[in-house]
DNA sequence: GATATTTAGTCCACAACATAGACTAAATCG
DNA sequence: CGATTTAGTCTATGTTGTGGACTAAATATC
């Protein structure tokens, strides 16, 4: 149920109205603010000096709109106090970012390691001293770290914190959240929903509508995200696209199904073992005609997939991330065409493809950035957090 | 962008919050609903003494929690005032419905018409009748019509209520809204949406989570209502599980594409030409080993397409509604198989078959419910409109 | 260069709403 | 019958946004 709307709520409200308006916006003055609002100048004066006084947003010079009349100050979002901590364990290395409150970033680090050779306890452990350095780090440029997500490779319990399975990384129920003890707030979450949240935010996604993000690794998944918000189904298991069934008939695939979409287009399909994406790239590059050629029928696999996932999601874009985006020159051709061919009579608007434009840091930026997108979307709740804060 | 709230906004939200658990929560005292809303007393009281005055709530009784005290006053949802009419174009009839508040269905027409053989504005004009005959009869129940939602066989345009192409009724660019011009609000919405949503407020659907709702005919669309709302996509054509891939060789469907589910499980498949479900359903019962056999093979190929949309989608549980609800002894085990040998492996919970509970009104059902819902979810907007409302 | 005009931002009295706690009402328990 | 308990109302108060008057700072016009 929608909770109660008190004095505060109101409050509350009006704050995020103001803060995602400079978020989505620009720069803008109070006077601007209060137009795009629909709050009267006198509360707009009042909210965005709370912002400012939280170190949420700045005054950053006066605007002439060019028209005649007294100048405005323009106020933007602050990057100089809030900030969230992305965090990543997969199968072969950590990483760790900062992200401050306008969406820079301010640290990026990733550190290679094997996982999958050591316990999940001391890959955690790892990953607590990677998250307390940068927690350090963050303190000295002057920023308070208003919480923390984990990227996982494998399906999460966002509510205990705790991956069920992740066969990647070979992990059977581990709780992560409670083992990391960290002195800020942590959630953990899938891979391939904070992948397609770092596109949202950090790679093509504002100038995208409703996007699906596609994450080829050794499995494949999907990560749908409308109205600028992740869907994640019941149970927060939606976007298993790799396991769509692309002909039922098929080899048989590690989930026990047969002719699921690994099978044809994950990387086990198309890189002998030992060899990584990088080999069949050059090997492309090469002009090699086998390589083509497997990267044509695992795009028009995809295609198929995709086709499904239309009709049942509706999606406007499609973003090829993971191995997808250097093989996107390969791949996106087919996948295109098998879409077209099916969709295009029925459709007025069949999805365009797209390449991610992050790179491999797509899911541990996503997970800064869900925090932040949860500070913008209710600063009440951080208003204390950052008010005795650092310097300034 | 959420809008500003200003003090009207919080009035109108604890309105809702008031009638959402009056909803929810079946009858309850004033002191019931502070408790649960965590409003105090004083406003609950002035807030259920303003919908009493709207007749959206009603004072029934005396209520002794068995406890000593003195006994409250039990507040309820009053379905004597506003009401809902939900009006359906389909193939070969026209419905409508009366609903008021409470959920009460009080009025409930079919009408038998070959609409394949008119015009759209003459189907357009006998829904008219219907729904002008519809709001008389509302009218001599005293009972208010906040709205109207009209369920049409094929993708529509909510904004402009208009249908861009419903190849059943062999219908293009056909403007509903507009044409109907009756003297009460008018929205217009897929069949397969409201029929899902017909499930979630007269049938099973309470009961149900997240659900999945399969309206079989000779398309085969699909609903997915997520946290009690419909999940639409970017355009409003998600849900399209009829054009899923179930075999990308297969035999080649009126969509353009090949091996789409529909041809394996619409009503064209599964029936000879002439010939109904209701023929089908007799074979069945007599035993007719090539008629089971029929059902079976359609039913693995519906389980390949759900362990599809299972994957994308993840709902909790998947009502087989529309033909698939006769069809539901013969067709649903060998469904559920098939979802089970693909999906029990990697997800703890696979989901549940179940059959659908209303009949073929689920769409014209779930078009008045919409309306309902929209007055439940902002009372305050329609405060007005029933306060100088007819008798009382 | 002085004055009018325009736009930005602040100030102040006021209105809308929810709150807290005192108060009244109506039941059961001893 | 009085004590206790719970329901519901009443009144004073607090928090928040509003509207319009006001000040500030620019350009346009004469």
């Amino acid at each position: 149920m929608a909770p109660a709307v008190r004095h505060e709520a109101m409050r509350a409200g009006n704050l995020a109205v103001v803060l995602g308006e400079l978020d989505r916006h620009g720069p803008l003055t109070r006077a601007a603010l209060a137009e795009n609002t629909g709050l009267t100048k006198t509360t707009v004066s009042k909210l965005v000096g709370d912002l400012i006084e939280a170190g949420m947003a700045v005054e950053s010079g006066a605007v002439r709109d060019g028209e005649r009349g007294r100048p405005g100050v323009a106020v933007r979002l602050s990057g100089h106090r809030v900030a969230a901590l992305g965090l990543e364990i997969n199968v072969d290395y950590l990483a760790a970012c900062v992200v401050d409150l306008s969406r820079s970033v301010r640290v990026l680090r990733t550190q290679a390691v094997d996982n999958r050779a050591a316990s999940p306890q001391e890959v955690i452990a790892g990953l607590r001293d990677l998250g307390a350095a940068m927690l350090d780090e963050a303190a000295g440029l002057g920023l308070t770290v208003a919480g923390c997500v984990v990227a996982l490779p494998g399906p999460v319990d966002r509510l205990t914190g705790s991956v069920h399975s992740a066969p990647n990384l070979g992990w059977k129920d581990v709780a992560v959240t409670g083992a990391l003890a960290l002195p800020v707030p942590v959630l953990v979450d899938n891979e391939a929903n904070l992948a397609a949240l770092g596109e949202l935010w950090f790679g093509s996604g504002a100038s995208l509508g409703d996007f699906l993000h596609v994450s080829g690794e050794i499995g494949i998944g999907a990560g749908l995200v409308v109205d600028g918000a992740l869907f994640r189904g019941a149970h927060g298991f939606a976007g298993e696209l790799g396991h769509v069934v692309v002909s039922p008939d098929g080899p048989a695939c590690r989930c026990g199904g047969t002719g699921c979409l690994e099978r044809y287009a994950g990387q086990d399909a198309l890189v002998p073992p030992g060899q990584g994406i990088n080999d069949l790239v050059r090997r492309l590059q090469a002009g090699d005609p086998g390589a083509a050629e497997a990267c044509a029928r695992a795009g028009a696999a995809l295609g198929v997939a995709l086709t499904t996932a239309v009709n049942l999601v509706d999606p406007d874009t499609i973003v090829l991330g993971g191995i997808f985006a250097p093989l996107y020159p390969w791949v996106s051709g087919p996948a295109a065409e098998a879409m077209r061919a099916r969709l295009g009579q029925m459709r007025a608007h069949v999805p365009t493809l797209a390449v991610s434009r992050v790179g491999g840091d797509a899911a541990t930026l996503g997970a800064a950035g869900q925090v932040i997108q949860r500070v913008i979307a209710d600063p009440g709740a951080y208003l204390d957090l950052t008010a005795g804060g650092t310097l300034g």
